[in-house]
DNA sequence: AGTTTCGGTGTACGCATGTTCACCGAATGA
DNA sequence: TCATTCGGTGAACATGCGTACACCGAAACT
């Protein structure tokens, strides 16, 4: 025997969840029907019940290894790691988000269509998630900058600004054709290098009006 | 006689339009049902075929009317109206999203659902309506910029980040409560200035790294 | 006044959905 | 070797779906 039954019952729960996340990119999670995801796995509609309660709680596991894709990059991108001018930092951001959105586009294709999308409790689920994201960036700003000319408001708008920007670069990975890769991320350093410049001379550079 | 008959079928028609919209709000284009729409409407789901031919071809107008209120913000932001500045410019035309977002919600909140989540011709449908506004804007901007320091490439970065960060108010617009509008135009103000703060000073300002 | 138009009604059909139940057969443990 | 566990099977259910059809009654037209 070359496969015992837990390791086989792991890869039907593996292939369900495939199935899932590929189905959705159509339907979203809402139209996702069990025995469109039974027939793709190539198991018979009743079989699903051994690895799932019910329907919902397939959404739910998407729901949650999708955020654990999503805290782990966001992990990697606050890991420090050499150069630290904002600059290379932001590069540095960039690139790993690239990667990650790369290994797990499924689960960040899924991100976005929820988050927009998806049901009331998945979407608030996954708003929060990246509104946590924008606070800590706030904070991380705050030690940054000058008090006197950063006004709370302002950073939430600054954090806000390029965690947006981060996002919409995901987006667009997702959906564009892997050759495409590069050119997004060329797009989104440069995005990111004049929203630095903009918060760099924020009420210090020349007047603009 | 009140009501013409005509009169009468117009109504019924935009009550269809409107709770189908609403509906929508909760289960996608795709989970649309025209019995949900019948029932919310106060018909029988037959009458319904007196309006329109199918279930896509509800969507199809949903889709139409949609993009209408998006082409008539677009124009209206385009509309010059007195002061010039980069600032004054960017000012009104936040004022202006706000207005039209606030008027034709159900529609805005629609499309920022189907362009992430809907389906494939819809989401592509609106995208390219997004796309062209980019585009636009990046001619705009090649007027206002010197070509020496400015590539094609950085032009469509910049234009792509203002329409993004215009997006995103919109869609934090449709999903607030009506108290948070006016803190939302500020931030939007806000990031907008940043970025042009970044674009003016893009390759002439002092060094960053 | 008589006829036509037409928005709304009620019934019916075929199909897809989520979930249940009793059952089978092979891997597992004693 | 025998008993048990358990992933997968097939039939059945209630419900909801989109759509077609014949029909009604009042507004609209002649």
């Amino acid at each position: 025997m070359t496969e015992t039954r837990a390791e086989q019952k792991e890869r039907t729960r593996r292939a369900i969840l495939d199935a899932a996340l590929d189905l959705t990119e159509e339907t979203g999670l809402a139209g996702l029907s069990l025995r469109g995801v039974a027939k793709r796995v190539g198991i018979v509609p009743t079989a699903f019940y051994r690895h799932f309660d019910s329907i919902d709680a397939l959404g739910l596991a998407l729901v949650e290894e999708s955020l654990v894709s999503l805290r782990a990059m966001l992990r990697a991108v606050r890991q420090p790691d050499g150069a630290h001018s904002p600059i290379g930092i932001a590069d540095t951001s960039v690139r790993v988000l690239v990667e990650h959105v790369h290994a797990q586009r499924a689960h960040f294709g899924f991100l976005a269509r929820e988050r927009a999308a998806g049901p009331a409790t998945v979407r608030d689920a996954i708003r929060r998630e990246i509104e946590l994201c924008e606070l800590d960036l706030a904070t991380d700003l705050a030690r940054l900058t000058d008090a006197r000319t950063w006004s709370a408001l302002d950073l939430r708008a600054a954090s806000g600004l390029i965690v947006t920007l981060m996002v919409t670069a995901a987006e667009e990975l997702v959906t564009a054709r892997p050759d495409q890769e590069e050119t997004i991320a060329q797009t989104a350093r440069t995005r990111l290098r004049m929203v630095l410049i903009g918060a760099l001379n924020w009420r210090s550079g020349p007047p603009v009006g």
